[in-house]
DNA sequence: CCCGGATCCTGCTGGC
DNA sequence: TGCCAGCAGGATCCGG
């Protein structure tokens, strides 16, 4: 569910909520939720607690809380339905639907971690150190990584990123394009709603064979992910329904702006034509039949 | 090495 | 009304 204008919305949140909190209790609920630490709950509840955090870190769609125990810090995915909601002192709802994590902080708040479909993840993986000089993410340089954000490129808001040497890169997969969009080695922090949005804003199909566009069709699907992944971070993000909100449980506005993405027969907000549907991936892409032409053929990907 | 598809879940919606 | 197929914002793993 969360692309990067979520995820950036929710490590602010953390940002200012629980910096400096000290981790006092732990309750766990299942064991999917710790499947990707190493060592299972009793290891992750035992680096974690009395731990303070002390920096909120993002790359991509990752977002990790440093530890005051040096090169320790605790991860999350939020998967397609992960939240993190700070509830105050004094609430009360262990048995809220979908809570996994609740973590109780030396101040009476509780972070709680919620996730319907399970596909989200908490871990305190180690950081290892990185290749490209720190995570680039807003809200700190450490120059490590956790492990499982090892391979995932920076993203486009990372004022770091070469736009040039990215579309370059772009150019070289032999893949439709849409896919290199959602590919996180390549650029992270895009999903299904941004790739579309991208696409629309550059007037590309998704299936345009990535090696065959030119440079400045590159350029500008690049230049239209940054500034609607902007655009929509400074909107507070999208959201359908309650699943997702923000870490104080509001709501972002972006989906108001959304020109393709989900808009499937009604008017495109460039010609009118109305957006169409098309399967993808198991999924769905949303475009416009007159701005975004299918292409005729495939290009040198298939060919 | 690189790409595409299957897979892990739960819940809601719409058609029959 | 009830049931079930289809669909949902993602990453990983595995086979070709």
């Amino acid at each position: 569910m969360p692309e990067l204008p979520e995820v950036e919305t929710v490590r602010a949140g953390l940002a200012r909520h629980v910096l400096g909190r000290r981790v006092d209790g732990i309750a766990v609920r299942g064991t999917r939720v710790t499947r990707r630490h190493d060592g299972g709950e009793a290891d992750l509840v035992g680096r974690l607690r009395g731990r303070t955090f002390t920096a909120a870190v993002r790359r991509g769609k990752f977002c990790w809380l440093l530890l005051d125990e040096p090169g320790e810090a605790v991860l999350f995915h939020l998967g397609m339905s992960g939240q993190l909601l700070v509830r105050p002192e004094g609430h009360d709802e262990p048995t809220a639907p979908h809570l996994r994590v609740r973590l109780e902080l030396d101040d009476g708040t509780a972070l709680d971690f919620v996730d319907q479909r399970t596909f989200g993840y908490l871990a305190v993986p180690d950081l290892v150190p990185t290749a490209d000089g720190g995570p680039g993410g807003l809200g700190s340089d450490v120059p490590a990584l956790p492990a499982p954000v090892a391979h995932i490129a920076r993203d486009l808001l990372d004022p770091v990123v070469d736009r040039r040497a990215l579309a370059a890169a772009l150019r070289r997969r032999r893949t439709e394009v849409k896919r290199a969009l959602l590919d996180q080695t390549l650029v992270s922090g895009i999903g299904n709603i941004y790739a579309d949005e991208a696409l629309w804003r550059a007037r590309l199909h998704g299936a345009r064979p990535a090696d065959a566009l030119r440079p400045v069709e590159a350029a500008r699907v690049l230049d239209g992910a940054a500034a609607v992944l902007a655009d929509a971070l400074a909107a507070g993000g999208t959201s359908f329904d309650a699943l997702y909100v923000d870490i104080d449980g509001r709501s972002g506005w972006f989906e108001r702006e959304l020109a393709a993405y989900g808009r499937e027969d009604l008017p495109c907000p460039r010609c009118g034509t109305p957006i169409r549907r098309e399967a993808f991936a198991n999924r769905s892409s949303y475009s416009c039949p007159h701005c975004q032409p299918r292409p005729r053929r495939s290009g040198r990907t298939a060919g």
